[in-house]
DNA sequence: GCAAAAGTGTTTCCGATACACCCATGA
DNA sequence: TCATGGGTGTATCGGAAACACTTTTGC
């Protein structure tokens, strides 16, 4: 059986949550199939480990490292490449196209503003899409896109991992705004404020923003914490 | 490369927190080898998904079927088979005992009752060890176990998860003591009656326990709910 | 001075915690 | 009658939720 690893890559414009999708490959002999955009993933390499086989897709579409990156589940269903066209891209990129591949799926969280597109080995460009209309995808990815977003659901409130992305500097609406994207509801300003503080995970710096028609807002940074 | 499924099955026999462990087989031939406990675990067949093969082993080992499973983590480092008598092991039993395998973790909780002891086709005897002495095992399977316990810890708060490790009909008091043993602190008896009874996932039979020296207690059944 | 978002405290409510005595049974 | 665990209610505390007005900037 083969192995991959699939990258469900979180981002945030201010305005909605997205994430990164590729187009699939035309085949290079010159024949035309029909492509999807799929999420970025790969075979996972002989010597290397599970989260290397993400951190290595990530860094080859986002030229970034040390962003946050999480397995979150595995799929194995034998027959999770069963579309025509899934299968007619098999048979162009893979060696062995009838082979069974199973997928480890990861989530990461990217700042946008870091974020250089840049074509990857294995795909087309890379887009933003927004999360609320994804397309149908190749493969499984759709399904792995929910599992993603029950996930990060759950570790924004757990773990208060907003903080990954937004830009280095932002305001505490900034921060709020993100959170009632992901959570898909309207949060309180005063309770979130308190909650975030207390936590002790942000820092305010001695700036403010610049150049805003209202009140400018204090910026913070957050305190990159290990456990 | 290969893909295993292994799964950790917790049972509760009202005093400990025990996990099945298995004997690994001695080779056919005659030959010995260093033998270790391991938890029992499979390669995944060709058309079976993930669940599906988690539920095999399970099946083989404990002639049961319905019972509380669920996929935790991938554990994928390519040198998570590197002890010697893990390589002694694989050379007696593997068809390719070089090719890498990674496996797909899962847990699993048995009501101890209702286990029947049974030789796997893959084992040699299976035995319950308690979970909080856990002897050094084959290949990365503590860290396997210790993942699983965390998990269990949380799903057992967060989804009251507990009952799948009780006899069909028990007391508030046996699941206290469950609790207790899991999370590995003391629980109030009042508090912790009014937060299970408030879930609803329990209801109050017409019956009491027998033979006991002491004033009998209610029995309870669990709501069994497909969310 | 107006529009636009920033920033700020207090009260209320509810769920979590702490805590001690009587009860039913078997021996 | 005694030993053993079963069973029960209330008062307190603390965190979550609700809620509205003033401030600062650019135009």
């Amino acid at each position: 059986m083969d192995v991959s690893v699939d990258c469900v890559v979180f981002g945030f414009d201010d305005q909605k949550l997205k994430i990164l999708l590729i187009e699939q490959r035309q085949p290079a002999d010159g024949s035309t199939i029909k492509l999807q955009k799929a999420l970025p993933g790969d075979l996972v390499k002989d010597n290397e480990s599970l989260d290397e086989a993400a951190r290595r897709v990530l860094l080859e579409l986002t030229s970034l490292e040390g962003i946050y990156l999480k397995q979150f589940q595995a799929f194995g269903d034998p027959n999770r490449v069963r579309g025509l066209k899934d299968q007619e891209w098999l048979r162009s990129f893979r060696n062995n196209p009838e082979r069974r591949v199973m997928t480890v799926g990861y989530y990461s969280l990217v700042k946008m503003e870091d974020f250089n597109p840049k074509a990857a080995s294995f795909a087309g460009k890379a887009q933003w899409i927004d999360v609320y209309k994804v397309p149908l995808l190749a493969f499984d990815h759709n399904e792995i896109i929910d599992d993603a977003l029950k996930m990060l659901r759950h570790e924004l409130v757990a773990d208060n991992i907003g903080f990954e992305l937004l830009p280095d500097k932002f305001t505490l609406s900034q921060l709020q705004r993100l959170h009632e994207i992901i959570l898909d509801k309207k949060l309180d300003k005063r309770n979130f404020r308190k909650n975030i503080l207390k936590n002790e995970r942000v820092t305010a710096l001695n700036e403010k923003q610049k150049g805003v028609l209202h009140k400018p807002a204090q910026l913070f940074t957050f305190n990159k914490v290990e456990e």
